[in-house]
DNA sequence: TATAAAAGTAAAGTATACTTTACAAAAAGA
DNA sequence: TCTTTTTGTAAAGTATACTTTACTTTTATA
């Protein structure tokens, strides 16, 4: 699974503090995903895309592998 | 956070365990999910919502006690 | 009403998401 | 270049997602 969130974060000029601020986790939570360490859960999927005013599917994207 | 996979395995008209196999996860796990008793990762969500031809956002929708 | 299929539940174990603290590396700005 | 901000990383601990096995309850159907 890959995940666009730094990209979002660029097009909003937010840092990963701030992002995991607004999403109430910690920031080395958000860097985690970022750099795809883990994935995230749903609840937190969803409020990230709220965050960005997008859609879970335009952040966070499927991949071959993930069959 | 609610769900209503419930709701779309019956437009579907298919059972706990088919879903299960389609997912790869155990049966247990979508009962534990549409009983809301766990939420799910977001690669299973997506999964899920491919399956059913839906968006993450129309199965699971935040509630307002998820801030 | 008897039988089968589907759904619910429970417990013990494993995997992984997430936190906290802390520090190092890299990037940005003065 | 010096300083600050941002990002990356690591380790130890906690919470929770998910599995497996197995049994009970409910719902559908013959």
């Amino acid at each position: 699974m890959k995940n666009t969130i730094k990209v979002e974060r660029a097009k909003q000029n937010i840092t990963q503090a701030e992002l995991a601020e607004k999403a109430k986790v910690s920031r080395q939570t958000i860097n985690a995903i970022e750099l795809g360490k883990f994935i995230p859960s749903t609840l937190l999927a969803l409020k990230i895309a709220r965050i960005f005013g997008a859609t879970v599917e335009q952040l966070f994207e499927l991949e071959p592998g993930d069959e």
